[in-house]
DNA sequence: CCGTATCCTACCGGATACTG
DNA sequence: CAGTATCCGGTAGGATACGG
């Protein structure tokens, strides 16, 4: 059997401090990341209405977020000097690759937090044997 | 065409509070949950192993990682009453399915990780147009 | 409307010491 | 070996005020 890239890692050695999958961690491992790839979608959105698709997100995150996905070259902004001011944030070709796995996760909770919620009634459960 | 759950979550409505997006990101944003996830691989690994296997992590937080993901219901965990004491963690079958949407992320990151890298030294240098 | 600048708090997570 | 207990600092991130 050959052994892929990815499962060298993942299995052969162990996670470096430098790795990949510690360093996607560090970027879309924060509170908002995902989301924010999430809720701009496919289209251009605006900043005002990016914050109510993400709900309870302050302006300094949102704006944290997306200056922080602009740098990784993952999302695209966009001001049109007009009055007021209107700026537009869109995936880059890249950002869109992200949707997919990104989405995997989605579907992988929506398919797996009933048993999770109930596992943890369970184990939090002072009395009975955990059987 | 037909809008599917997933997509109607992650376009068609505010991500919630209490969307599962959120409660899978409360769960494995942290630093290290989704690491030990990857280095249980699909075989039974001892607490000592794994501490080798996830570099720079603290006894304290694998302990504490490791109680989440029981808790969960990912992670099964199993104790031999040798001298001294033998412990054995395993993916549990509903732990095993986080494996390959984890592995898709890891895979992107093996992708991509070199242009996000690219792009940040390109954003963070003062001079020049940014294009 | 779209930010930036400050301040401030909660808590994540590391270091260390101690048990069964 | 595999934890638990305690302390403690850094920082993510919220609230608020202000600027272009």
């Amino acid at each position: 059997m050959v052994t892929t890239p990815a499962e060298s890692v993942l299995r052969g050695s162990p996670y470096r401090a430098d790795c990949p999958s510690r360093r996607i961690l560090d970027r879309i491992g924060d509170r908002w990341t995902v989301l924010v790839v999430g809720a701009l979608g496919d289209g251009s959105v605006r900043f005002s209405e990016l914050r109510r698709r993400v709900e309870g997100v302050s302006q300094k995150m949102l704006t944290q977020t997306l200056r922080g996905l602009e740098r990784d070259g993952l999302v695209r902004r966009t001001v049109y000097p007009e009055v007021p001011v209107r700026v537009e944030y869109t995936l880059t070709d890249a950002g869109r690759t992200l949707r997919e796995p990104l989405r995997a996760l989605e579907e992988w909770s929506i398919a797996h937090l009933g048993d999770v919620s109930a596992s943890q009634e369970d184990y939090d459960r002072p009395d009975r044997a955990s059987s």
